[in-house]
DNA sequence: AGCGCACTGCGTACGCTGTACGTAACTAGG
DNA sequence: CCTAGTTACGTACAGCGTACGCAGTGCGCT
């Protein structure tokens, strides 16, 4: 009676080899590979499954033997990705080594500029990403907090990076699907900008506007969105 | 010599109506409705351009003649949603009225499940958006900082607004395009996630999701978010 | 007044997508 | 050994964004 019968698969929770039948030609790690690959080189929009296929060398429908959907395409990628994160030896200050979990983040972020709008909660518990979890949580074992806490707090401090990072790539990811440049867009977008605010319809827009003129260092507001969100998980004392 | 020679538009810079031909048929309000209706019924993916210019009774080409490209399609719908946002008179607490402004964006979001996946900073000075911006700024009045951190404040407080409810929509919008429901789905993960946990490779997750078990409050989970992004931005003193 | 052109409306067509389905080859379990 | 289940893959379909070309319309200019 829920309207809805089809079995539900967590890609995870399949076998990687059956039984029966002739020896698999590929595996996960290579199919996620080959994806990566692409992705990297000509943005998350190339990813379909006939060029991961033809990447892999076999036939399109092949390809659905080890992926039963796109989407699982996908979460083996965000997998293999997370899987670049090293687990360091935490240095007992949380903070620091937060901090430098984040900027790993970013680092991994800008190597694989397609990551932030892949970034789903529903991807969040595969293999790679326990192990993550875990480090994070070695990372923190001395904040004096719940383990509810500290799960929020990395929740937090993944969501602004993922935010902040995307927000800085999504430009430059942009520009890969336009017949013009990043920058001629941006420039457009400000000249409309510009001819509203004035207007003078919003004072306020405005004076931000003129008060800091020129480009902003997305660089030191990352940093910044950064130790703001710490700062909230410090213990008050 | 850039490469990318084409110029570059910005829809809201597109004057709505030319001097020249015969009258237009429809408004970019309407199609900006129709498109929300649309998605607001069936899911974002069931938007299309033949869709839209089904709902809106005209040929799918003739739809281009208002909207160059599907992607301004998208700005239309964000923008007109946003202007859901009303602009009420600030109390004078800059915290408590941040938090009603929340809490609104969080109500338009469960109205509109569609919108966190259309949320870029790109879209960020639509003509709604500019009156939703001015009115934050108004509300920050009383708070002691620079614009620029008044700025940073309100993209964070959004990002975070975003990527939350973004969470808590996830699942119920994926239900739409999978063939089983997402509590079904849900438990696969939940057990397939217990299974690696179970091997004792995760101890700090384990306990993690042993101490608290059950389902967890996303709602008050967002509230401690929401107080802590606010705590952040708190003059010390 | 009337010419011309920019605009609207729209049908057709192309290349691309995810993937359902059918078929042939193959191999491990009974 | 047999057979059931798996791999491999070609074909096919419905749907997508959108380039292009044509007809009709009405404003702006001469």
């Amino acid at each position: 009676m829920t309207g809805r019968s089809a079995v539900p698969e967590v890609i995870w929770a399949r076998p990687e080899r059956a039984g029966r039948g002739p020896r698999a030609a590929h595996s996960r790690a290579d199919i996620a590979a080959a994806a990566v690959r692409i992705a990297d080189a000509d943005g998350l929009d190339a990813v379909s499954m006939r060029h991961v296929a033809t990447e892999l060398g076999c036939g399109t429908m092949s390809l659905y033997n080890y992926v039963p959907r796109k989407e699982d395409l996908y979460e083996l990628m965000v997998d293999a990705i997370s899987g670049e994160h090293d687990s360091w030896e935490p240095t007992g200050d949380w903070r620091a080594d937060m901090l430098r979990v984040a900027h790993q983040t970013r680092a991994l972020m800008h190597r694989h500029p397609w990551l932030p709008r892949l970034m789903s909660p529903v991807y969040g518990f595969s293999p790679n990403a326990l192990r993550y979890l875990e480090h994070c949580l070695v990372c923190l074992d001395p904040l004096d907090a719940s383990y509810g806490t500290k799960m929020e707090l990395i929740a937090m401090l993944n969501g602004v990076v993922t935010t902040y990072v995307g927000n800085e790539l999504a430009t430059a990811e942009r520009t890969r699907s336009l017949p013009w440049s990043a920058e001629q867009e941006q420039a457009m977008r400000i000249a409309y900008l510009g001819s509203r605010i004035a207007t003078g319809a919003y004072p306020r827009m405005a004076a931000a506007f003129t008060q800091d003129a020129g480009p902003i260092d997305l660089e030191a507001v990352f940093e910044r969105a950064l130790g703001r969100v710490l700062d909230a998980f410090e213990p008050k004392g």
